[in-house]
DNA sequence: ATAAACCCTAAAGCTTACTTCAGGGTCAAG
DNA sequence: CTTGACCCTGAAGTAAGCTTTAGGGTTTAT
């Protein structure tokens, strides 16, 4: 089967060639075989894992945490909890995240609420209220 | 009301004395009143303003965002209307990142309900889940 | 009055995750 | 056989967000 060449496995996983040049050389991705001329050889292994590395990032890894799950997979001592571990203590972190936004729209929410959006700065209760809950100038007393 | 020394400020936001320096430079701090000898003097409203710079970062604005969210007290030629703008556009923001770590929270979550945490990480349902997308089982090499 | 604890500045360094650069080889098409 | 698209390497650069370093003053307690 013809093996893919760095640019189409690129392209296959939607990443641009250096970033799979990076991988590689942070070890998420395995060195490659490579032609007579020194080019890189992929197969659709490869296409497959650097999906993996992509959906493990936007589901909030980061690539040492990827490279770690990567590396789990390989090691037969390794347990299936370890990886359910890690993927709690991800969850745990988003519902931190979740709450603090939620909070900051709300916040925000309210003071647009007030605002009629007519008149000058001067009036409006957006920068009212900011001033009024966040602070002032930063004047002390 | 005696001024509070970095220190003081620092500790009691919960960052460190070189964090709210680097801050007065980003300009998310206003430069504070000095004392004699050079000293920098800060007041209550710093707390705040040092606080809801740690939330708003917490909850993923950029500091060059946040800048942003804290200028919308002092912009100067600024309607209110505009005011109001800049916050909705925050607020949209805000949906978004809530929507995005929604889903992130989901996918984990859903891959971990699958996980028993007992067994070898070969058939872990996690690392099966990230590493399926359409060809599942793996072709050459 | 001396030592610990704090404060000052400017500038360099660090981590993450890449991107760009400099200087070359390789391959398919015309 | 030359041109343009691709590939190679190593190294430096980028951006965000701090931290550390280097070299000094100041305050406070004993």
């Amino acid at each position: 089967m013809k093996p893919l060449s760095i640019g189409q496995l690129a392209k296959a996983a939607g990443v641009s060639v250096e970033t799979v040049r990076f991988y590689e050389r942070k070890g998420l991705l395995p060195k490659p075989r490579r032609s007579a001329s020194g080019y890189r050889q992929y197969s659709e292994e490869s296409v497959r894992r650097l999906r993996f590395v992509q959906r493990a990032k936007d589901v909030g890894f980061t690539l040492g945490e990827i490279g770690e799950l990567l590396a789990l997979r390989t090691e037969p001592n390794a347990s299936c909890a370890d990886v359910r571990a890690r993927a709690a203590t991800k969850i745990a972190l988003i519902d931190e995240k979740l709450t603090a936004l939620s909070r900051m729209k709300r916040a925000l929410g309210q003071l647009a609420e007030r605002c009629t959006g007519e008149g000058p700065v001067s009036g409006c209760p957006i920068l009212d209220a900011l001033e009024t809950d966040e602070g002032k100038h930063d004047a002390n007393s």
